[in-house]
DNA sequence: GACATCTTGGACCAAACAGTCTAATATCTG
DNA sequence: CAGATATTAGACTGTTTGGTCCAAGATGTC
């Protein structure tokens, strides 16, 4: 037998919601197959094993935001630190409609296998890495713009904004409210972006 | 029979480092007891169920970690603000011994459970509200002593501190590398303290 | 239409899981 | 020392786990 619809894609997009859900070892693979209406057989041919797969659907979880961070941060209609901060808005909305559950898969699975699975602690490392790269291309055209000093470093900032954020998902969850997402862009954006 | 020597502290010794290397799911209730060289009957004694023992361990791991941020809160040899830099410095260098792995505890929990265990939620927001309280206190001694500007609200700023420095150590698990402890710091710590 | 390759279906497995139960035994209290 | 209570010991259970296996069926290629 072959591809139904695509077992795949529908694995994924299982995997996604219920990683970010539950996380991965709370989640079994019979739940995804359910989920997903599909059959082990699918599962195991096309992902090897359930690390692989967490780490496919961490890609698949990037990849899929991407357009999103891809089309604010291209916006012409506003300058350069205007758009980062808009990225941040449009992802706090999105979390509002979550009712400030399910934070970052990628949050997700770095805090369960980055000690244990160095293959997963790897591939997390160069999805952040890309995300980073993103921000901190923004950061410099805010530079360039007279946004922002010239003399920032700005991959250091879009760590370190990068890290704020994801520390501010997590806490979201704990207090299961926007008040650190708020604070986040009040308090440490606000200032990370403001020439002292 | 009874108390061979005390099984409810080593359970819960065995329990930190255990959630703490590989997170509360993939912790089996029989790898703790062996790690304590505790029987069965005394974990679910004095515990009743593997999520109160997880909420047990949250209590013990930010009871143990209380003096440490007593001490240095409190240490007069140093400005109020000097003595919250030194706080994150010491943290950091008990990072750097472990490698730059095992992050803290109660962000390890906070991602598992919160969204899934109500009953988790509330018991860790109100040891990270424990936390935060203690640090905002350092940040109102700083205004006191004319460290930081009178106008800030220091339960907003040592949200964000606490948020940041969460996020800084998922990061440096998934980096295995201590530059996003120093990143806070000399980034994030920075501008949220030095007036703007 | 035939051959090779990719994909599926799902039965099956040993190991591990969280949790229960009861008898035995310490320890505390009078 | 007697009786109540707290604690321990560990065998046991029903369920679920991640993973294997292979025959059957679909698809692409000549």
């Amino acid at each position: 037998m072959a591809r139904r619809t695509d077992a795949r894609e529908s694995l994924l997009a299982a995997g996604v919601e219920l990683f970010l859900e539950g996380g991965y070892d709370f989640t079994g693979t019979n739940t995804i197959l359910e989920r997903a209406s599909a059959p082990r057989g699918s599962f195991y041919h096309h992902f090897g094993d359930k690390l692989g797969f967490a780490l496919a659907t961490a890609e698949h979880y990037y990849e899929r935001h991407l357009p999103l961070l891809d089309r604010i941060l291209a916006d012409e209609a506003c300058t350069p630190l205007q758009r980062l901060r808009r990225y941040f808005e449009v992802m706090r909305h999105s979390y509002e409609q979550e009712g400030w559950s399910k934070g970052c898969l990628l949050g997700m699975l770095s805090q369960e296998l980055a000690d244990r699975e160095p293959e997963a602690r790897e591939a997390l490392a160069a999805l952040f890495g890309r995300w980073r790269h993103r921000l901190a291309a923004g950061l410099r055209e805010a530079q360039a713009h007279g946004e922002l000093g010239k003399d920032e470093d700005c991959d250091e900032l879009a760590s370190a904004l990068l890290e704020g954020w994801e520390g501010a998902l997590m806490a979201m969850k704990v207090a299961k409210s926007g008040a650190p997402l708020d604070r986040f862009m009040q308090v440490t954006l606000d200032r990370l972006l403001t020439r002292g």
